[in-house]
DNA sequence: TCGACATTTAGCTAATTATCGAAATGAGTC
DNA sequence: GACTCATTTCGATAATTAGCTAAATGTCGA
């Protein structure tokens, strides 16, 4: 259900903000102009996509993106088309395709 | 609305079928469990997405992928995480961040 | 325990979706 | 022109979706 759930602009825009740090539900709902109950089931989509894990943190549920998840759904994708998905801040030097490299 | 074409995974299939080649509306149906009226609807939401060109051909219509199109919007995506996108087969010699390469 | 706060659940609605069979369109063939 | 084939359009339906308000749940602090 990953793609399903990316389906949505509101919630690939949670996902992102959620790529730089954990956020709560609320913190989270007041980036977007539309109601906590809806903001509410969005979560439960990402949260039935695990591409999110919640935890209780006194009276607030803080969200965390699963990255490993995202990746690897996109990354059978990405694979299917011909492409290489890569993190951009890896390290480039010694990596498995590396050769005759000029200069 | 490339990213709601995409949640479809009938729709995700009839793009990775036609990376291999353009292929005809009933060509591509025949790989599928669904009738004709339903494929065609699935094409017009790819042709809307822009991730497919048609092209009349005698009797049949040809589906071809729009690779750019689509490699474009996940590239907007993926980066946004982090990731670098690019193609399995590109020679990586002489690219924009090559530099200190041991061996 | 009471009140305030954070979030979810319940119940509803309007819009969209995937699906179908039947009919329409359009191009090639006889 | 009439027939056949490929595809789409039409019209209908059941399921899903995103959205809302109001109510319920659960936690913290006084």
């Amino acid at each position: 259900m990953v793609f399903k759930a990316l389906s949505d602009p509101t919630r690939r825009r949670v996902l992102e903000l959620l790529k730089a740090r954990p956020m709560s539900a609320g913190e989270l709902s007041a980036h977007f102009d539309v109601s906590k109950p809806t903001m509410s089931a969005h979560f439960a989509v990402l949260r039935e996509a695990d591409l999110v894990a919640s935890e209780k943190r006194g009276k607030s549920i803080v969200y965390q993106l699963k990255m490993s998840v995202l990746e690897e759904a996109l990354l059978g994708f990405t694979t299917a088309f011909g492409w290489e998905l890569q993190d951009a801040r890896a390290d480039k030097r010694n990596t498995r395709k590396q050769k005759r490299v000029t200069e």
